[in-house]
DNA sequence: CTCCGATAGTAAAGGTTCTTGACTATGTAG
DNA sequence: CTACATAGTCAAGAACCTTTACTATCGGAG
């Protein structure tokens, strides 16, 4: 008998992180469609931080989101689809594009913020700031240090 | 202007948090594969801390992951399939089925654990064990109250 | 200038995870 | 016995991302 007892937490670590991500997004989206925004997914939603009214590389878009330039590609069309980004030939590179976000873009991506920030609240609400801002950096490093750790 | 100087942080909770899970799931994903494990999904790892060598009902699975019971019935379908896993039929109720982990999935289970043990013992070198199990709690209490504000 | 490797992007196909909607069969309370 | 809840299933499809393979352009070495 390694653990008589049953020791409540132990490693339970992974799945409370995983469990947390997941409620959040779930929360955001609810967020979001309460404002009027339908038909944005959690993918769609993920990008807007990182768009821009002066438009941006979709190769940065990928290194920045982690993941391959063939996911934003397709995201990036959707939100095309969508009318919250336009796609404009770089004039610096005809190989590239500048992704840039539209008025409606904008506003959306005004949304988005507005959403983070109001989840941020209830966390804080709950947790205190200092502990919050505390979280939100150990989770930085963390996921730093896992990429890192990947066992290669 | 709204922001005339870029405040460093801001909203970035979120993001953080769900960047953490990734990384923290490729994380574990690369150390099981490490153990001669592949052929596994996240989502069959995510469901072998809840799984038993007695046995456990399909539908309890479903409300301890927050997943429905459909996608229990596909998740346990491959690990079937993989032999980790056996149902049958529950003598106490003939509409129920029972999950038992096989001898094989007792073993995949201790793997997973050793797996998330050692991920955790990676962020306790990093953040100190203290902070780490406040961190665990914290998230914990972050998705229980993100279902609940969960905007109706 | 030409050639070549690196870079920007695209296309197609498929794997994984999960949901909705519709349905069957059994248990249980009144 | 009827009525409703519960256990589970099937089918279809949405969402997200990857691998493989490809085209086109860039930019430096010779």
């Amino acid at each position: 008998m390694k653990k008589p007892k049953k020791e409540k937490n132990e490693d339970d670590f992974a799945p409370a992180l995983i469990a947390a991500s997941r409620a959040m997004v779930a929360a955001g989206m609810a967020e979001l469609i309460a404002c009027g925004f339908d038909s944005m997914t959690p993918a769609l939603v993920s990008l807007m931080p990182l768009l821009d009214k002066d438009g941006v590389r979709p190769t940065a878009l990928s290194q920045q989101a982690r993941v391959t330039k063939q996911a934003i590609g397709q995201l990036v069309r959707e939100l095309e689809a969508r009318v919250y980004v336009e796609q404009l030939p770089d004039s610096t590179d005809t190989r590239a594009k500048i992704v840039r976000l539209t008025k409606r873009g904008v506003v959306l991506q005004a949304a988005c913020a507005k959403a983070r920030r109001k989840l941020q609240s209830v966390a804080i609400a709950k947790l205190g700031k200092s502990k919050v801002l505390r979280l939100q950096q150990d989770l930085i490093e963390l996921a730093v240090l896992l990429e890192k750790t990947r066992t290669r």
